[in-house]
DNA sequence: CGGTGCTTGTGAAATCGTTCACAATCTAGA
DNA sequence: TCTAGATTGTGAACGATTTCACAAGCACCG
């Protein structure tokens, strides 16, 4: 499979996002040109993301909601359950522990995990705080490929470190600290102070 | 002042914290090389990124860590403390509202909204929960120009709405919801489930 | 004081991503 | 079957961002 611009892969998601709202509200086809306004983009920019991935409309008509939705599910590997660990059982990871957006979208979180003996063995929503001494094991043995990283800054390089070497592939790390790890690890970042930044500088260069 | 490249402003972002951290350390000068290789970037990309600003470096010895520090603070709009207001004191709100990474950074919250009466009058670390009733005249009162958004979806473009016509202009998203909005509001998006769906396809791409 | 080693600042080249523009293709209707 | 109207798919142009490459500046040393 070739490679997908970064910024592709982000629109798919939205584009599908309203893909559910449209076949939701009865609409059996959609042109490029609808998806675009829905999702701030223009209709060649819809066309040519989803070229990449072969051609899924009918020239004079648009695509069909459902078969779109479905092909873009599928190239965003939504098409299966992806089983999700928590580090870090603190304000971040218990809002995220509770959210129900991420199983909506079929990803279920199986444990959660934390370091202060206070919190371990407390329940939360319909999960037990668990020990993080056990991370390794039970990370291979609920067969978790992706990560929530909710510890202090401080700990997240050791512990992502760790999950890495347990077999997680992919971490989303809330943390502000900068991750090193193998290559085969994908590491995507909420940096809620660098966007603070980003709009403070949008505020003071008026 | 000229427009500067959004990925060029994240980076700033970066190198102000890997500069701190050079600071607290004891260095008073830091090389674009060494500053890259904190914020995995390149040496090239750094005085870049730099040299939209000015020439803040030395020939052969680097860049002062204090001087610098100082430059990327003020290009960010940080040398002043910004009025923040979180609207919705749910999971994600009140997450946010204990979170000490904004204080830090000159960010401070100074009201916190929810709709719901059993929260309203609630204390939240030391501040009390208002009424959304009340959200544009307090706006105006406490001078603030950056909002947290952090209600459901289905309720995001209406607390938007309102907020830009009190006067923020600049809102941090939370929801996934896609926002319209006059000109002058910047906004950016924290957007968890889009964010896992990208690592995701990373997953699935193979 | 001139040489050496290091590092910046910046045009130019390369790469990456978006927009344009239009032939190809489809449906519906006469 | 033919025409009108709509919309896709895609090479090519464009624009933005990153990387390259090197002259110029500075500190240190003998
Ligand atoms: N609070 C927020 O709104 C917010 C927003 C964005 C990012 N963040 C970041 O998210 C991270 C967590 O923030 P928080 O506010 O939830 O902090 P928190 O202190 O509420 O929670 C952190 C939790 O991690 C646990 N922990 C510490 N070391 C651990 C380890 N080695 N292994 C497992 N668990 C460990 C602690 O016991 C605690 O329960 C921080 O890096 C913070 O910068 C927080
Ligand atoms: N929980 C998470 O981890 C998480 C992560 C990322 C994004 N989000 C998003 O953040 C938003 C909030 O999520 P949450 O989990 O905190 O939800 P939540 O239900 O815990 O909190 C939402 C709060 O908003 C209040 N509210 C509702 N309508 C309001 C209005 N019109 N004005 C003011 N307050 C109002 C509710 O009373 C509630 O207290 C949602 O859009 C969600 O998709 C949540």
């Amino acid at each position: 499979m070739k490679k997908i611009a970064e910024p592709t892969v982000r629109r798919l998601s939205l584009y599908l996002r309203f893909l559910e709202d449209f076949e939701k509200a009865g609409r059996s086809t959609i042109s490029s040109g609808e998806l675009a306004r829905s999702g701030g983009t223009t209709s060649a920019q819809v066309r040519k993301d989803l070229s990449f991935f072969g051609s899924f409309g009918k020239r004079g008509i648009g695509y069909s909601t459902h078969d779109l939705t479905a092909h873009i599910r599928e190239i965003l590997g939504l098409d299966r359950v992806w089983h999700v660990v928590i580090v870090g059982a603190g304000r971040i990871g218990s809002a995220m522990a509770g959210y129900y957006g991420l199983r909506e979208r079929g990803f279920h979180v199986v444990a959660i995990f934390d370091a202060d003996p206070r919190r371990v063995g407390q329940a939360l929503d319909d999960l037990t705080i668990a020990d993080v001494r056990h991370l390794e094991a039970d990370v291979r043995r609920l067969h978790a490929h992706i990560a929530v990283l909710a510890v202090p800054s401080d700990q997240a390089q050791g512990v992502a470190a760790r999950l890495a070497k347990a077999g997680v592939r992919a971490i989303l790390d809330f943390s502000t600290a900068p991750l090193t790890l193998p290559e085969h690890v994908t590491v995507r970042r909420m940096n809620v102070p660098l966007e603070l930044e980003a709009l403070s500088h949008a505020l003071a260069a008026r």
